[in-house]
DNA sequence: TGTATTATTTTAAACAATAAAAAAATTTAT
DNA sequence: ATAAATTTTTTTATTGTTTAAAATAATACA
């Protein structure tokens, strides 16, 4: 994936530290704010959590990286893929997983929108996983 | 609704701020703890949030409450009901409606559950309320 | 009614995230 | 290539939400 020429495509700077930020995503999806900071750490030195927030902050709104807030979790962070995937959280561990969204129509369509301009569908499946299933 | 009954049946004790607690959010479902720390205090002016907080955790716990928590704002709770419902959140002013949902099967299963034992989908709808949507 | 348990109050603290402003880097236009 | 304008980063501080801990009070149970 060339960020390079999706930062420039969306009038973003092309900096180090937004670079590390979007290569920490590419390789451990599923990363919250603090676990970034450290993978971007290890590239530079002198960065600081607040140009991780800045930086996550940015891409988030401009659609490149997608936020999802699990409860009793920190917000994780994932590069945004065309796809319409879910995500499946495990109570026990908090481990996250993809899972591909089946059907397009439950995704989009509340029952009853109530006059509600949908954009976004977000599900996630809540349970064990298999580790803690066991356990 | 009965709610010492309930309380006494998961062997929880019935005490005037939670009985609060539980009458706020059947009038006021989707409320924040803070909003409900102001709704009990109505009734008993020596209650604290952190009252509000620790039964609204073991209400959850025992599965009495139901906590949501969209990105950006705070937790918000309101009473279990039996039934499968979903919520509409507005992007604009946080404005969070209810909404059923009209076929079991997306809200249990993931196309591929990868071993994880699911109890419970959760999903929020995404968008712009009527008032957000023409201004 | 007395004892054990549970809840509440109070005070403090943790944690996640945001705010603001100066310094540094990047981009743009010359 | 350079200077000016813009954006980003660093640094320091702060906010907001929620949890922790311990003493006090209330409730439940025998």
């Amino acid at each position: 994936m060339d960020f390079q020429r999706e930062l420039k495509s969306l009038n973003l700077s092309i900096t180090p530290v937004r670079l590390a930020v979007l290569e920490g995503l590419m390789h451990k999806p599923h990363s919250e704010a603090a676990q970034l900071f450290e993978i971007v750490q290890e590239k530079i030195q002198t960065t600081s959590i607040q140009a991780v927030y800045n930086n996550l902050n940015t891409l988030v709104e401009r659609g490149l990286v997608r936020e999802i807030k699990p409860k009793g979790m920190p917000s994780i962070y994932e590069i945004r893929k065309g796809d319409n995937h879910h995500h499946l959280v495990c109570r026990g561990c908090g481990n996250i997983q993809d899972t591909d969204c089946h059907d397009v129509a439950p995704c989009l369509a509340p029952s009853n929108a109530q006059g509600f301009r949908v954009d976004e569908t977000e599900i996630i499946f809540w349970g064990l996983c298999p580790k803690c299933k066991t356990s």
